[in-house]
DNA sequence: GCCGTTTTCGGCCCGACTGTTTTCAGTCG
């Protein structure tokens, strides 16, 4: 009933100690063991590894926020799927206030309040029967109740569910530029810039933040509310409006002045982890941030520029991709912080699809080679690398297969030819791994390529065992260089596959086989976290876009995002090389 | 309940907006 058992996500877990501070927040607790709940929930739900590895490791008390206590109810929750103190603080609420909590503008104290008073026992049927209330009319007779907040109760339930799932990074752009025009067209914005964890590079994005720079923010506001867009304004003031945007998705503007800038893209670019780390730091040194600025002794000091802004904490400027409380503020102290790749290293891309015809096992390609040739150059790449997909198992005899590929290759070098381009072509394969682990194509077929990508497209249902035996298997083949797209996730669609993956990048690095961080925005893969795994390791990484159509070169910088989120260096990534050394490693 | 290159006690990130409040609690970012 309480949602334990073995085998908890990081993410139940933190659920669960959310449902714990709930319910002392019901029975006016002290506010800060509250509190203490909510930061232990946070730093678990953001751990970088399980919790049941930092378990095993008997390290629950490193964990920030974690101390002797919660050390103690976590370990009896971990051995025996249930922990006996929290059970009897949950004891006696109706566990339909849990649900009641899923709506917008409801905490704890008004779940419980409407829960109690409706006997909402079931988790299930909670938000239903509230509903039938809410129409009977029965809300606004509650003590502290109101007509508004039975409206805004009613609203809530309307849109709770829709639209669960996070924003890809394109989905975001194209919001945020809708909203962006319109509030240029006011004339009363002297820059605006989105946020939050889009300014960040998370994979996925809950919400469009906006920030404006103004000197007429309640002008600026009025002009807000007529925007066409709005769908539903949350709440609005001159310094902040939240409004659901008519795709449904969550937009919150706030404005600030020029002088303070530099403390407002610090604080509303977060994440919120950095920022009560920075603000604890501060304290330590008697001053207080805020978007507005730094208290010292009662006076504000104001920041125009970011960089200002931590300078002043005695802290280098930290690149808002690693802003996650992840260490990055010790190695800021330290100035430790890494040297992080940009767009610019970029001199190529090794997985694209040509519209050559091979009877491909997959989608082939838009693009001819040529147009693929020419967005190269105007990206001033010095090289790219063709990745089609192995030609089909079925119907296509070993002897045809060969075939076909010899015959891709002097399509080709044709193409070279008579292109007058100075970027350079190598010639690859997306080659799948099949569930045991065997390649699509024989070693002879590898033989006539360049380079394979290896990558898997069907089979995900595999255990970390199964899994990591068929990759490490599939590497053991001749021209294997690049581990496409490893855990093969669909960003909001399909989790991927786990594998052990202090042996996978072992393997890589021993066989010098590139890790692919594949910069197609569903699949941003390798996920930013285990490229950070990937940097301690010392494993090669390979940013690509594996581009369908010429166009999708473009998205690079998705790619760069993801190895910036991991603190990869442009040394980390082969495809800063220049060509020379990239044919060098190819042919080793 | 957690935490400590000034503390093992006494603090705990900080601010914006809303509704029903007779002075501020609740919720959210
Ligand atoms: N100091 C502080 N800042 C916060 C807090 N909550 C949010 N912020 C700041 C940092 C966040 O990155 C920023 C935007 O808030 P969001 O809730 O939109 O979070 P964010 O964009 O990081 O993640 P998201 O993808 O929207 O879930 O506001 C908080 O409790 N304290
Ligand atoms: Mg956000
Ligand atoms: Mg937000
Ligand atoms: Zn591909």
């Amino acid at each position: 009933m309480l949602g334990m058992k073995k085998g908890m996500s990081n993410k139940e877990v933190a659920d669960l100690l959310e449902m714990v501070a709930a319910a002392f927040e019901i029975k006016d607790e002290d506010f800060f063991r509250v509190r203490a709940y909510k930061n232990a929930a946070a730093s678990i739900e953001h751990l970088s590894s399980q919790l049941k590895d930092v378990w095993d490791a008997d390290k629950l008390e490193e964990i920030p926020g974690v101390g002797p206590s919660l050390a103690q109810h976590l370990d009896e929750l971990i051995r025996t799927g249930r922990v006996k103190h929290f059970e009897q603080e949950v004891k006696g609420l109706p566990l339909g206030m849990f649900e009641l909590m899923k709506l917008e503008g409801v905490g704890a104290k008004t779940a419980y309040k409407l829960a109690s008073e409706f006997d909402l026992k079931d988790e299930k049927t909670a938000i239903d029967k509230l509903r039938k209330q809410v129409l009977a009319g029965k809300i606004k007779k509650l003590q502290g109740f109101g007509e508004k907040t039975e409206d805004e109760l009613l609203k809530a339930i309307g849109s709770v569910q829709s639209g669960s799932d996070r924003l890809l990074l394109p989905e975001v752009e194209a919001i945020a530029e809708e909203v962006v025009e319109y509030l240029r067209s006011s004339g009363l914005c002297e820059k605006i810039e989105v946020l939050g964890s889009f300014r960040r590079r998370v994979a996925t994005v809950g919400d469009i933040d906006l920030a404006v720079m103004t000197d007429k923010p309640t002008e600026l506001m009025e002009y807000l509310l007529k925007f066409k867009g709005i769908k539903k304004v949350l709440s609005t003031g001159s310094k902040t409006t939240m409004f659901i945007h008519s795709s449904g998705r969550q937009v919150d503007v706030k404005t600030q002045s020029k002088d303070r800038w530099g403390s407002m893209l610090q604080h509303y670019t977060g994440s919120k982890l950095h920022n009560i780390h920075l603000r604890k730091l501060a304290l330590e040194k008697k001053m207080s941030l805020s978007e507005h600025g730094i208290k010292k002794g009662g006076k504000l000091f104001k920041y125009a520029g970011e960089n200002e802004f931590y300078e002043a904490l005695g802290l280098k400027y930290i690149p808002p991709e690693l802003r996650e409380d992840s260490g990055e503020i010790e190695a800021s102290i330290k100035g430790r912080l890494p040297d992080l790749v940009e767009l610019k290293d970029i001199k190529g891309d090794l997985h694209m699809h040509t519209n050559i015809e091979i009877e491909t096992s997959h989608d082939m390609g838009a693009s001819s080679v040529s147009e693929l040739l020419n967005m190269a150059e105007s990206l001033g790449y010095e090289y790219i690398g063709l990745s089609d997909h192995n030609p089909k198992m079925k119907g296509l005899s070993e002897v045809a297969r060969i075939k076909v590929v010899k015959k891709r290759n002097e399509a080709i070098d044709k193409e070279i030819a008579s292109s007058e381009s100075s970027v350079k072509i190598f010639k690859g394969m997306e080659v799948d791994i099949r569930p045991d682990g065997r390649l699509a194509v024989s070693d002879e077929v590898l033989g006539l390529l360049d380079y394979a990508v290896v990558s898997i497209h069907a089979s995900f249902r595999q255990s970390k065992e199964e899994a990591t035996e068929r990759v490490l298997r599939a590497f053991d083949h001749p021209r294997v260089k690049i581990f496409g797209h490893p855990t093969g996730r669909m960003l909001n669609k399909r989790e991927g596959l786990d594998y052990d993956w202090e042996r996978v990048f072992e393997e890589c690095r021993r066989k010098r086989i590139a890790v692919e961080i594949n910069s197609s925005p569903e699949r941003l893969d390798l996920p930013d976290m285990l490229v950070r795994q990937a940097v301690k390791t010392g494993v090669l990484l390979v940013i690509n876009t594996d581009a369908h159509e010429a166009s999708s070169m473009k998205g690079m910088r998705y790619g760069v995002g993801v190895a910036r989120r991991g603190w990869a260096e442009a040394s980390n990534i082969i495809n800063t090389w220049p060509y020379k050394r990239v044919e060098k490693w190819i042919e080793s």
